[in-house]
DNA sequence: CTGGCAAGTGTTAGTCACTGATATATCATA
DNA sequence: TATGATATATCAGTGACTAACACTTGCCAG
């Protein structure tokens, strides 16, 4: 299922930055990553114009490679697919909170990443030029106004919610030393997320 | 977006049996009607067996259709979507929920509804033979088992969830007298599915 | 700096879910 | 039995995705 394109690169300033980060050498970026990462950034920036000001549905895969300037097929080859484009915004800062999982010595405490995640969520949803916590708020409210409007894309969100909830759980239950199916934690989680959307 | 095609028929011995019934005169069903909720359930019948033995995204519109002996067409008149038709064994019982919710007099509580939803959803998991509360689990455990399998479903599943989320807070909030969108009531449906799915 | 390897991209050809329009059959009803 | 409504079939098309193969370009070693 999951295409294997390199995904680290995703990271541009977030929480590794601020997270005692693990011990990669320095090892500036080669020129291909760079490319990849503008592309990546580009596809990401132009799609989440296109579906903003002519709505998610409408806009094809086609209209976004071809103002990128590649194939459709290269799109897919970043993106496993039209949804995963559309939520990249919150699906980046998600996947970070996953990576972090990993590191077995975290030494951040659960609430922090959470209210870090909401944060850099914000920041995602925004080109990152001007950027006032008012602008943030305004924008991010506008990206859930036209992904709200789609139910194929409303599919979509809550699976990553979901996903979300059960990182949080499971960071949750790490913190707890308990086992990280733990019920606890798992409604604790639920009420997280819940919150956030009301 | 939504077609339609009349639903209702949908019921076929969910709450309304068991909810004090509106006042629908008898007026036994016509002939169509009949039909109709024949080949629907025939689509339901099929579709699930198939998904089952070979898997979802294996399986066509194509391979349902032609054994229940329709065009693919007809079949999407029936369901808005491959994944409506998947998970129909759950969105049924759902939409008789909602439909309760209109009748302003219900003079049932939420909990009530709610465990009678349960119930309903591993009746509608299975073929309505044989019925003894030990297989009653067991399918639907075997349900959960392909749906959970792929991806493009749980995505939908999940909005499912979310769904009968906001059904219930609407419930509790109506029996509570306070306004649809309380927070308390959201958080406590949160609470409700989540803890269903552990 | 050059030859070869690997990663990224393009090209082509296909499948499948889903939409729309028009025509035809089937049922309800007067 | 005629008449209108409703279901279905048929036909033609779009768009998201997949797979196989060829080509280019950045990377690294000799």
């Amino acid at each position: 299922m999951a295409r294997d394109v390199d995904r680290s690169i995703t990271d541009a300033g977030g929480l590794t930055t601020i997270l005692p980060a693990g011990d990669e050498p320095p090892a500036g970026p080669t020129l291909r990553e760079r490319k990849k990462a503008k592309t990546r950034a580009a596809l990401v920036e132009v799609s989440q114009r296109l579906f903003a000001e002519r709505g998610y549905t409408v806009t094809t895969l086609e209209d976004i490679s071809a103002e990128v300037d590649i194939t459709t097929q290269t799109l897919l080859r970043y993106f496993d697919s039209k949804a995963q484009l559309a939520l990249a915004p919150m699906t980046a800062p998600l996947e970070e909170l996953e990576r972090s999982l990993d590191d077995a010595d975290r030494s951040v405490d659960t609430l922090s990443m959470w209210r870090l995640y909401v944060k850099i969520e914000a920041e995602e949803a925004v080109n990152p030029s001007e950027t006032t916590m008012a602008t943030y708020v305004a924008n991010l409210r506008a990206y859930r106004e036209w992904v709200d409007k789609d139910p194929a894309l409303v599919a979509s969100l809550s699976s990553v919610e979901r996903r979300l909830q059960e990182v949080l759980a499971t960071a949750m239950a790490q913190d707890a030393g308990v086992e990280s199916d733990d019920l606890h934690s798992t409604l604790v989680a639920a009420l997280l997320v819940a919150g956030r959307r009301a």
